[in-house]
DNA sequence: CGGACCCTTGAATTATGTCAAAAGGGGTGG
DNA sequence: CCACCCCTTTTGACATAATTCAAGGGTCCG
């Protein structure tokens, strides 16, 4: 009965010590560039597998010194800040491969909370070091900036003024490609977070997510059971997410 | 009659080859670390004075190829993108000595348009020579960090759930505080774009602004005449807007 | 002086939020 | 294996903030 029966198998290597991880957003940066293999060992050397930390750990919490950015090695992580009246604000979900962190080094504190929604595994890369060793890997700083630079579309996009519909389908078809791009399933995944936390991401209450999935469900768009989609018209989706849409 | 008849008198300074303008994001790279005159040229050298261009001058669109980062001279600059349904949003405004173009590393091509709200004058930054000077220079090298990040905060803010008054009260107050910070009046300043700007950068029907701002009249928060602000109650407008406010 | 544009104001509409209650799973313990 | 409880989700009815539509009034500029 449940279509969702078959779970994508993930695809988590550790890297070897001379390549990273494949899904990895540092992935690349040295062998675009020709690097030799010492360059490699130290940037290897800054990493540090943490980890695994079960489903509602606090990861860190707004406030705190920041000193590193963090890869996700496994799991999905919620990031969010409760403001001055209460409210909750989802900034962002963060799945295989993406990094965490890179808004704390402005004010060297992170600006937020960030929490594992199921088992989380992490790579842990001190920052200053970083930095310092992208003084001599210029790929690696242009890569730096780059993963920065896409922050700042993807946090604008979010400061759009757009329909819960927009939203909602722009939402379903990120995570998507998301997972596409890992080498999961486009069409089929589980979302590890609440229709609450959905709905404080996408500035919706979790009453709206509701009602938007179900007439998603009844034109035909989605097959949703539980946490877990199934993507039947892209096209539409596409269609409906296109304003939202960047990249 | 016109209470705003006093004009901030604008200190905008050259430069002199040692050091920046004063009110520029890159001001004090060098100094704080105690770098040699050389690297300071260096850094001048890939400048570039641009401008003064007329209000409504297009300073780039969306698409173009990135190659430049831009801090604000003169003037102030509008930012923003016209979505697929022909929704204009308000990305950002610009005033003197931000910097412009962040969001474009990320793709190599200008995410948004640029367009000067007056009179504007630039400092172009070749991008390219610059992160070259920044691997030799750590300085810079961490204030760009510090700069995207602090953008991927700015972009994130704007996107929580905020209510009209909350959204206003933080746009003035933010002005506010950049003006204050280059040495202007905090509670006098002229902005140069129209409610309809506001509004889309605020994601707020124009109406909708203006009805706020007519609000705040009534309320005693603020002194409006067309397009001159007068803050009158710094603290409660502070009340207003805490929710948004993050610095 | 005319025209264009921007801003304001009012009235009606609507998308979304809020409140309340019930339904559905999943886990736990008997 | 069933009964119960807790939590998330769904659904309905209602409330409301903000938009939309429409009109009028200012102001600036040629």
């Amino acid at each position: 009965m449940n279509p969702f029966r078959t779970k994508p198998n993930p695809i988590t290597d550790d890297g070897d010590g001379l390549t990273f991880c494949s899904s990895c957003a540092f992935a690349g940066v040295c062998h675009s560039e020709g690097y030799d293999k010492s360059a490699l060992q130290e940037l290897h050397c800054l990493v540090q597998h943490v980890g695994p930390y079960p489903a509602g750990t606090l990861l860190f919490r707004e406030g705190d010194p920041f000193n590193a950015i963090a890869a996700v090695r496994s799991g999905m992580v919620k990031t969010f800040r409760i403001d001055a009246s209460g409210r909750k604000q989802v900034l962002g979900f963060f799945l295989l491969g993406e990094i965490i962190g890179l808004d704390a080094i402005h004010s060297a504190r992170f600006p937020c909370n960030a929490v594992a929604l199921d088992t989380v595994s992490l790579c842990r890369f001190s920052f200053p070091m970083m930095a310092t060793l992208a003084t001599r890997m210029p790929g690696l700083q242009t890569q730096l900036f780059r993963l920065l630079s896409q922050d700042i579309n993807k946090a604008a996009a979010m400061a759009g003024d757009f329909s819960a519909d927009e939203r909602m389908a722009a939402f379903v078809l990120s995570i998507s490609r998301r997972f596409a791009s890992r080498g999961f399933s486009p069409n089929r995944f589980a979302l590890s977070m609440s229709r609450t936390d959905i709905g404080n991401y996408l500035r919706l209450a979790a009453e709206t997510v509701s009602r938007v999935v179900r007439r998603f469900q009844d034109e035909g768009l989605l097959l949703v059971d539980r946490r877990e989609f199934e993507i039947l018209d892209m096209a539409r989706l596409r269609c409906l997410a296109l304003p939202l849409l960047r990249e």
